[in-house]
DNA sequence: CCCATCCATACCCCTAGGGTATCGTTCATG
DNA sequence: CATGAACGATACCCTAGGGGTATGGATGGG
């Protein structure tokens, strides 16, 4: 009843993808047979058969789809243990932020500010990333902390609101719209909106932007316009002006952490960037 | 660069326990000797000090700290892992449902009567048990669902609300305050209140008990008073009654699983649980 | 009917995990 | 101050088991 080894594990996995043992051997770069083995091992451990085989195909068993999905989360917290322990084993290791390009609300230099001020605090580095993959590098061990917009999937992760914000859209001074005080989505139906780069969104087809800057440019060209919190404002370029989306859903910013992850300089952290949240959010 | 082996790691949470490579050996089952080595190839392997010996005394570094915590949860989702696997590989599998005594209010009966009714449906198991284990069974993959009460720590499971109830105590019914129509909390004050069983709660003095059967008859006695949802009143035996008590702060019944489990069988479940909940909410 | 595909079996090799003996350092103690 | 107990590190051996090659046996396509 000794615990599963993560080799074991690994193994299994990479079968269960490939579904097809000659493959799986050959992605892990190891010889077939030992995989065989391997696998039966594990079958032997558990108590339970993981795969049906005959000699044309292989196939999940229920218990084999349950140990897929567990054992992937598994390995990968595995993994960011690992890599949590290397980050703080570094002398000089510092604080990782992700966030998306002109997601940090406009307020990330003052919360940067503000931390640097605090006893615990240890030098930050802030990591600029796609959507998606904020969650991701939080729950793999690559980053301390996030903040983030919209609805990401936050198994794995604590998290505490910061700011809820009604959103602008940020059009060329030009634009037929510019002038207005206010528009709905249904006047912005059919403009160019950005892809952000790193961002798979199959629908979209504008342009792709890497930071605010780019969209900003963009924009002023009349290449495309965006939809963006309010707090984006702090962005504006010359030649690009800002409305309001009335009917535009209010984008919650948060800022997450790892589960249960909180070490003196993280909490400190996010204790300041809490605080500059509520004063921001009492009209400052 | 490969991967962190899960005997390296259990080594390892084994002697940071224990900040010393004897007794840890010992508790493994091993010679002290190989486990030694065994945590130096770790920290190879990280390329990060863990453990700062000196030949009188063991301390942790701060990696070492963090691969404690985060290393304890990584393993404790391994053996999960294995569980849920083997589980879900006996052909007769069922799903565990785990509850407090009494906290289910009152609506387990419906919720497991509508259930066997659904297409995705399998047996059910009901198992009771303390307070803290719910949520530590349901993570360790020993549970497939439960109905919790209170605020307990959600990390590692999804929930859904089911039910906010007001609080009510049950009183014998010759106790000076079983005529009033409402109490507060003050009125309780040095009341006796009984213990679960299995819940360590160092304050309470009390009786311990371990159903509500049991607990009824204890009040019954004149032995005990006890707060709970109102739900509750569904207990009652003869001899006790039940009056609200206006203070109480009301509480919150949920359901919870483990996070990211959603096997048909506990979707439905889910859904059915509810549904109930919904009926009864609404004053059915 | 034969061949290609694919998993299982048989067998060999050697790495690495585990054991015993012992050393070096450090502190407590008489 | 000397001695011994406690404790981790080192040295060395042994063998289980992880990995390799060769091959068998089943199955479906041409």
């Amino acid at each position: 009843m000794d615990g599963l080894e993560a080799r074991e594990l690994a193994y299994f996995v990479a079968v269960a993808e490939e579904l097809n043992f000659s493959r799986a051997a050959q992605r892990l770069g190891i010889a077939q047979p030992p995989l065989s083995r391997t696998i039966k091992q594990l079958e032997r451990r558990l108590g339970v058969l993981l795969l049906e085989r005959t000699s044309r195909k292989v196939t999940l068993t229920a218990a084999g789809q349950v140990l897929l999905h567990e054992g992937r989360r598994a390995l990968e917290g595995l993994a960011a243990a690992a890599r949590r322990a290397q980050r703080a084993g570094q002398e000089d290791h510092r604080l990782v932020l992700v966030t998306k390009a002109v997601g940090d609300g406009g307020m990330l230099p003052e919360i940067l500010a503000a931390y640097e001020s605090e006893p615990e605090a240890i030098a930050v580095d802030v990591l600029f990333c796609g959507f998606g993959e904020q969650a991701a590098l939080l729950r793999g061990g690559f980053a301390d902390v996030g903040l983030l917009h919209g609805r990401p999937d936050l198994t794995g992760l604590d998290s505490e609101d910061l700011l809820v914000e009604g959103q602008v859209v940020i059009l060329p001074a030009r634009h037929r719209l510019a002038g207005r005080a206010a528009v709905t989505l249904a006047d912005l139906d059919g403009e160019v909106m950005p892809r952000w780069a790193g961002l798979l969104q199959d629908d979209a087809e504008g342009p792709e932007v890497r930071d605010a800057g780019q969209l900003m440019q963009l924009i002023a060209m009349g290449r495309t316009v965006a939809i963006l919190p309010e707090s984006a404002r702090g962005y504006l370029g010359g030649d690009v002006v800002c409305v309001p989306v009335l009917d535009a859903p209010p984008t919650t910013m948060m800022i997450a952490w790892p589960e249960q992850s909180r070490s003196p300089a993280l909490a400190a952290f996010v204790r300041v960037a809490a605080g500059v949240a509520a004063r921001r959010g009492k009209g400052d």
